[in-house]
RNA sequence: GCGGGCGUAGCCGAAUUGGCAUAGGCGCCAGACUUAGGAUCUGGUGGGCGCAAGCCCAAUGUGGGUUCGAGUCCCACCGCCCGCACCA
């Protein structure tokens, strides 16, 4: 249906870019550097026209800042460790290596056929001996620093993938990955002391300024700072026994009424052995152990807790209070233990109603009258029944009197509690970078020694795991000698989180083939950091938290020269079908297959950017993409139909569109600029509009070349293949590609006549081309004068007059 | 519950700093070319009046407010989306 074969340019010139290596990088250039990065893709086998929207993204940009100066990097790599490719062998018997290795392939020709450039020879595979090598001793790093260390915990469980999640990966207490309610398991696990970092990660948030602030939020609430106190309680008629509880709220001490544990703390058991308690209290923990997040959550708002037998003495003013053991206190933050002031906390308030517990006010709310609370009150108000301080405002003088007093008594102090975790990366399963550990019987945990990297995967049968890593079934790989004392020892069998291995791939880019390092310290600080970063929101916390916290890491160590991988940030939205995000799993793909057959890649790729803004969400219509084959086809027409451009002297008709291609330069460079790529598209349109009237009304033939030639430099990195065909069909020896971006004349972009509007008490009422240098006096003057004003000013009195000239003038009458 | 965002034409959307609301595309209507058109080109496409040039009016989820002037700023409400979710 279109007038050109498009099929034939686009083999053409994919061929021509990638021979001549246009698009490939080195370091010895002169000009400013521009590293443009997408998130690495899992290789999942087949693109959608979701996927290639994002890339077509990112291809605009290479191609774009290419022609603006740069010199630009734009590498691809393969998040290709991980789950599905293991499910898929076990389910098919396929290796891992071999299924994921034929999807990259596939994946490869997919952006190929896009028209998406990179620099192919610097391409990564996480699962490839090479890279995972590094990312093991990237890994001994780490523990050398003490940041990756084992530890026994509590950890989530899915049964049905038979792993262990970190807890991004629960969702409403389920598997992320299959849904499966997950369940709480006590192991050893390996943990990245990410929380030692928790404060920088949060401080250099502020240095992040064109990050989208949305994401900059998420990752400020989850790593979760909170300020308050902790101090320690002792146990009533028991002097060898006390605990610290935390609290953010100290100004509310001497409303405390009672204390609670969480189920798993340590002092638990030490209060009730041998009590008649001891047989209740080990009952519930062993039910709140043992329940699901899914259980956990589904009995929120009743909350569930007991009285254990003993008391504590609150430190504010020597009172007894009850000791109890609840789900909603967490072992994992804070001191696992809390005071609970029932007036001035909901969850403590709830508990307190429960169980029949005192709720004594000491805050008081503006205007108490002293009666009883009916919910909690946690908001601003004066200290009451608080001894010696008594009148403060709380929180505000509150907190920092009652703190000091803690701290001058010797029993407390300020503290910064944070909601991060620490970061489990360990996972029993076979398709990851091996953990370099030895387990020997002799020297314990030993590390493996460098030059003995990488511990490679070996080939195995029987992938199922059966609740540790099927690598613990493979003799030849788990016996091992002992690198330090050369006795029989065994190898740790859990592997890495594919999380460790996206955490640095950026890094290896700059330096794919460097067989002594990860990465030499000058190349990585000649591309890094990334200037334009390009993934899904998805991502917000997850691998850009980790990639962040490696990069303070690798900073630390001197191995690089920067605290922030990612300077700019863009997440792209989604694009829907049928009211959801297209996935293979809800069967709403939209393959491309036919439109790649029916309309080109270049029809494709600028229907993805015109589809709507960038960062929103966008709605699948195959209408959209004819609209944007009509259009190529027009800029087809337009430069290869004979349209009779005839030699002759410049008529204003001319000028005029020569300004209109200035100015939609000028916008189509600011709109690619703020990432606005669809009005771009709606730019070029409408100027293809304008010179399709302007030759059909006879062109000169000079002012045609200038403005058709100034049409496919801005069409290039939207619609290369076209752009480029055309480009050279034209007459232009010089490849489109390597061209530089034009810029705009300013003297052609200012317009000299503009229309000024004329208002009467804010409505339209009159239009007049005046001169854009029209003094104010002057445009005043002409408003007042027109007739159609003078009909509606009539009779009434001009009380104020607002000029902007030449834009406005709004004559207010009444 | 807490945090963030969105609501404009029949549909997707534009309006960058408070200054001509509705650009561009889709769809629809009419016409031209044509054996034919689901190709292409031209014109139209909120409402009212008018043969027409044109004139007037209304409208950016709802209701208020600030301002000479509000899609844009403020307040309340309605609806939808996303993130976190017992973090003391």
């Amino acid at each position: 249906m279109a007038s050109y074969d498009f099929t034939d340019i686009e083999h053409k010139w994919q061929k021509i870019w990638e021979d001549q290596r246009v698009f490939y990088a080195t370091e010895d250039d002169p000009r400013p550097k521009f590293y443009n990065v997408q998130m690495y893709p899992y290789p999942s086998g087949d693109l959608h026209m979701g996927h290639l929207r994002n890339y077509t993204y990112t291809d605009l940009l290479t191609r774009y800042q290419k022609m603006r100066g740069y010199n630009v990097l734009a590498p691809m790599g393969w998040d290709s460790f991980g789950l599905p490719a293991e499910n898929a062998a076990i389910q098919t018997g396929i290796h891992p290596r071999v299924f994921t290795e034929q999807r990259i392939a596939k994946m490869t020709e997919q952006l190929k056929r896009l028209g998406a450039v990179y620099d192919w020879s610097r391409e990564v595979a996480a699962h490839t001996p090479e890279y995972y090598r590094w990312t093991q001793w990237l890994f001994l790093r780490f523990y050398e620093q003490g940041l990756a260390y084992k530890k026994n915990a509590p950890v989530n469980w899915c049964p049905k993938d038979q792993t262990v999640l970190a807890n991004e990966q629960v969702v409403n207490g389920a598997c992320e990955r299959c849904g499966t309610p997950v369940e709480r398991r006590d192991l050893e696990q390996w943990f990245f002391k990410i929380t030692d970092y928790a404060q920088r990660l949060l401080d250099d948030l502020a240095t992040l300024d064109k990050w989208p602030e949305r994401v900059r939020i998420m990752q400020e609430n989850w790593i979760g700072r909170s300020e308050g106190a902790e101090f320690t309680m002792h146990v009533a008629d028991r002097p060898d026994l006390q605990f610290t509880v935390y609290t953010t709220r100290p100004d509310t001490i001497f409303g405390m009424t009672f204390v609670v544990l969480a189920p798993e703390h340590p002092l638990v058991e030490t209060l009730v052995e041998g009590t008649e308690y001891d047989a209740e209290v080990h009952a519930f923990i062993d039910q709140v152990r043992r329940e699901s997040e899914v259980e956990r959550l589904s009995t929120e708002g009743d909350k569930r807790g007991m009285f254990i037998g003993a008391y504590a003495i609150n430190p504010a003013n020597d009172e007894p209070v009850p000791i109890f053991i609840a789900d909603y206190v967490l072992m994992s933050y804070g001191t696992g233990a809390i005071m609970a002031v029932p007036a001035h906390d909901t969850r403590d308030f709830a508990f307190a109603k429960l169980h029949g517990l005192p709720i004594p006010v000491v805050i008081a709310p503006p205007g108490w009258d002293g009666s009883d609370l009916d919910e909690a009150y946690t908001g601003d108000g004066i200290m009451v029944n608080s001894g010696q301080f008594d009148g403060l405002r709380a929180p505000e003088e509150g907190v920092p009197a009652v703190t000091r007093w803690l701290e001058e008594r010797g029993i407390g102090r300020a503290s910064v509690q944070f909601r991060l975790r620490d970061w489990l990366i360990s996972r029993q399963r076979y398709w990851g970078a091996p953990i370099p550990i030895v387990h020997c019987p002799n020297c314990g945990e030993v590390a493996v020694p460098d030059d003995q990297l990488p511990v490679l995967l070996p080939d195995i049968e029987d992938y199922a795991p059966q609740g540790r890593s099927p690598l613990a079934a493979v003799p030849e790989f788990v016996n091992t000698t002992c690198p330090e004392c050369g006795g029989a020892a065994e190898r740790e069998t859990d592997t890495m989180d594919t999380f460790v291995d996206s955490s640095w791939y950026f890094l290896r880019y700059t330096d794919p083939k460097n067989e002594q390092l990860p990465f030499a310290r000058d190349k990585v600080d000649y591309w890094m950091p990334i200037d334009q970063y390009i993934g899904g929101v998805e991502h917000a916390v997850l691998h850009l938290l980790y990639a962040r916290f490696f990069t303070k890491v690798l900073h630390d160590l001197d191995m690089l020269g920067f605290q922030e991988p990612f300077t700019a940030l863009f997440t792209q939205g989604m694009l829907t079908k049928d009211g959801a995000k297209m996935s293979k799993s809800k069967g709403n793909v939209v393959a491309p297959d036919p439109y790649y057959e029916r309309y080109g890649a270049d029809a494709i790729r600028l229907y993805e950017l015109f589809i709507g803004p960038p960062t929103d969400d966008a709605v699948w219509s195959d209408r959209g993409v004819e609209g944007t084959a009509r259009f190529l086809d027009r800029v087809w027409r337009l430069g290869t139909e004979t349209t009779d451009p005839v030699d002759r002297d410049e008529e204003p008709r001319d000028v005029e569109i020569r300004k209109a291609a200035h100015r939609t330069l000028a916008k189509v460079t600011g709109d690619i600029d703020r990432f606005a790529f669809n009005t771009a598209v709606a730019a070029l349109m409408e100027f293809n509009n304008a010179l399709m009237t302007y030759v059909r009304e006879g062109a000169r033939k000079e002012t045609f070349t200038d403005v058709y030639d100034l049409l496919l430099l801005m069409l290039a990195p939207m619609a290369p293949h076209v752009a480029h065909e055309l480009w050279e069909r034209t007459g232009h020896e010089t490849m489109l590609a390597t061209e530089s971006w034009p810029s705009f004349d300013p003297a052609l972009v200012v317009e000299d006549v503009v229309t000024m509007v004329i208002q009467v008490n804010g409505k339209v009422r009159d239009r007049v081309e005046v001169p854009a240098d029209i003094g104010e006096d002057e445009a005043v003057e002409m408003a007042i004068g027109r007739d159609k004003i003078r009909s509606w000013t009539e009779g009434k009195q001009i009380r104020k007059v607002i000029a902007r000239p030449p834009k406005l003038i709004n004559i207010v009458v009444g």
